[in-house]
DNA sequence: TGTACATCAGTGAACGCGCGTTCACTGATGTAC
DNA sequence: TGTACATCAGTGAACGCGCGTTCACTGATGTAC
């Protein structure tokens, strides 16, 4: 009560963080304010003090994500082949690891936020897909150039592969996330598999 | 107002299948029994002459939809390899297709519900992890046996790629229709660079 | 076959509850003089 | 520097609303005799 402009605006961030987890973890419409701000160290009454609405919060959440996962990326700039290879291959690993499966709270957005982001706004669709082109470049740009040994099919070009690569990276983390609990042994296996499979590739 | 025994067992189905649409659409969070009901033609009352609770409902919706799911799939049961070669290669050009993308209602159920069903009870988790396996089971009835170039990695099995072809298929569909909105350009882009990617391999 | 009655699918109002949002109020911050 | 006051982040009760669920009631179905 009389908190000063530095202060606000850490809390501020503070929900924004807060939601980011909860959002991730239980989906836009399971988490409420009441829940939120509680997390955030508040009482629901501040909320409007920060955000226009729920909505609004949302949009922020998708855009921090995004920006923070970009900012984890390699920046693969002017890297030798061999060491961009190596950063493909770490990330592959941390990517289909069970402890990033197990973190959505703080895991890749893309992947935390894709069954949610058809029923979101405009606005978080924009900045949703904004991240997903990010991905695709950084993938691209950590990827050999080597193409793959195409038999009498039309060649894929580098971003191409980057697109099926990611998207088999993205299909295994959410799948082996839909059956953790059910059944731990086919969620491991999705992950191994598809590892060792885009290792091959 | 005074069924028959089949037209209630009819009027039950009618419910099923509403929800099996809406429950994909627009998420199980997002659809209520007033709504619900209503787009199957009754009011929202009786529901619970049919069903214990939404929960009850919503193993029953993905029990179904995974048994239809399954009997939409080629049989593959002692099949020449170039004709299941070809159930493939049709299987890919539909799941990729923009017609799949909007169809969620009626689309594989795997993809559709892959957002929700975390968030879900135990017995829907585990109806979907078994209709998961049995869409891994296909697509590995379905792919020729040819292992691929291996340099000096492991060599995977069948079921190895089958999985990581799924998880191909899947996270292009899913992010596909995440971005469909925002950005159609993109949305295109990711189906037809994993159409492109899975043919290859 | 005809009559009397139990069954139960369907109706629509009502329940408590949690949601997103609004509001009057508090009191330290931070500016004006 | 000290005093007076406007600002505004935070509080917590309250709002209307839609949710999942319950209920008393209706009336054709379908069984018992």
């Amino acid at each position: 009560m009389g908190v000063s402009k530095e202060k606000a605006a850490e809390n501020r961030q503070a929900i924004v963080a807060a939601a980011a987890c909860l959002f991730r973890e239980r989906g836009v419409d399971g988490v409420g304010l009441v829940e939120l701000m509680k997390e955030a160290g508040f009482t629901q009454g501040g909320f409007y003090n920060h955000f226009k609405s729920k909505q609004a919060l949302v949009d922020e959440v998708i855009a921090s994500a995004m920006s923070d996962a970009k900012a984890d990326l390699p920046q693969g700039l002017d890297e030798p082949a061999s060491a961009s290879g190596t950063a493909l291959m770490r990330q592959l690993a941390y990517y289909l690891s069970t402890q990033h499966r197990d973190d959505i709270e703080h895991g890749c957005p893309v992947a935390g936020f894709s069954g949610d982001v058809a029923r979101l706004g405009a606005d978080a669709q924009s900045l949703y897909a904004g991240g997903l082109e990010d991905m695709f470049g950084a993938i691209a740009a950590m990827m050999s150039a080597a193409p793959p040994p195409s038999d009498d099919l039309p060649p894929l070009t580098g971003r191409e592969r980057a697109i099926g690569r990611y998207c088999e990276m993205l299909g295994a983390l959410v799948l082996s996330r839909a059956v953790a609990q059910a059944s731990p042994a086919l969620s491991q296996e999705v992950l191994k598999s598809a590892h060792k499979d885009l290792l091959a590739s």
